[in-house]
DNA sequence: TGCAAAATGTGACTAATGTTACTTTAACTC
DNA sequence: GAGTTAAAGTAACATTAGTCACATTTTGCA
């Protein structure tokens, strides 16, 4: 693992010593649920290493997605709810391994005001976090199904590190809330323009697909 | 005018005696730009009277409606922006004559040290907004433009404080990104149910249209 | 090897929304 | 009160997305 100063670069030293000293590390399979909607958050979240999912489940289950957190970041609803107990309105989940460090609510009020660092790195993800949001509005708002699923899975090779995507169109189609059929025609439709090759589980992007097409 | 500490009474007093002392109060007339897409943000923004109207403008100038902020309420976007100066993301805009504060950043930055309930509200602002928008990403990514209509027709009577309301179709489509005809069959369909009037430049919400209809 | 399960493909259909091209109505101005 | 303009109504049509009912393929494994 990366020594936390290399991971959290913008965080000061003392600062960082005092994360060490006082959140607990964590290291959490792929695929697992860290926070569902209506749980209570009892300490703020920060990203190690991996990467976790952000989203929202609709009534059948679907887990529309909101975005992801790389190392390096905080997830934005932790900081939130934890100072104020509040129930969570999003479900959190590994898409990986990961490791990521619990801090309790009580240091992170004080470090608020002890830390301009820590006052900044908040500020900042929660702009990030809104800018995601932004992003997702706009997505959802003014765009089709075919660009939304570009967007989509662009985002997903960038979080993955990897061009190549396994995932059932299924998956898919439930992040997109929207259904295997449609997913699959236009996954079909990308192949034919020779952007990427389709298997059984898996979407691979070739070089093309990140040219020509907007973002 | 109300006196601020009625108006937030979240903040101590000695936080509101700074305010008044080094805030620029500001009369808005209705339909004012406060802040442009791209726009540098140099101090954040209260609002003391009136309603401000958040959104998001896409290439047809269209005006797509992401929230609207009351009385005691700070535009977020403000305080996230302000800190960094950092470009605006939305647009802000007064629909009625409006009375808003401008507080300088650095004071936002002490106060932030210097008064928990400065803190607090600043968190509390960034949770509602969140949720805000949360919200806004529910429908418009799992409901048809009915339900949206709807709730979009009850969320202005509220930021109005009127069942009447005066907005053309086209007005109403813009903010909702979809058409003036689709606006109209819309709206004609809920009349026939007897759920609001229709007349030139206005609907009229009926009290029913608040019952049996789906938040 | 051959079967079962999961994933994907396909075509026909429906529903929702958007578009086009008008007409009609209301309100305002001169 | 006639003419002008903005708003609203309307019908036919196009497009996009979602649904249904299957067929086909892939893969793991009994």
């Amino acid at each position: 693992m990366q020594p936390l100063y290399k991971m959290f670069p913008q965080l000061e030293p003392a600062l960082l010593q005092e994360i060490e000293e006082n959140s607990v590390l964590k290291t959490i399979p792929a695929d697992e649920i860290l926070i569902r909607t209506g749980q209570y958050i009892k300490s703020a979240l920060l990203v190690v290493e991996g990467t976790l999912k952000i989203f929202r489940e609709n009534e059948d289950g679907g887990e529309f997605l909101m975005y992801y957190l790389q190392p390096g970041e905080a997830c934005a609803i932790s900081l939130v709810c934890a100072s104020k107990m509040e129930a969570s309105k999003v479900m959190v989940k590994s898409v990986e391994e990961s490791v990521i460090m619990m801090v309790p609510i009580q240091l992170m009020d004080q470090w608020m005001s002890k830390y301009k660092s820590w006052y900044y790195y908040v500020l900042e993800t929660y702009r990030n976090r809104f800018e995601e949001l932004l992003l997702l509005i706009d997505h959802i708002a003014f765009r089709n199904m075919d660009e939304r699923l570009i967007f989509y899975l662009k985002r997903y090779a960038q979080a993955h590190k990897s061009n190549q995507i396994n995932l059932s169109h299924q998956q898919i189609a439930d992040e997109l809330n929207s259904s295997r059929e449609v997913i699959s025609r236009l996954l079909k439709k990308i192949e034919q323009k020779k952007l990427l090759s389709l298997s059984r589980n898996t979407i691979e992007l070739k070089d093309d697909f990140y040219k020509n097409l907007m973002s």
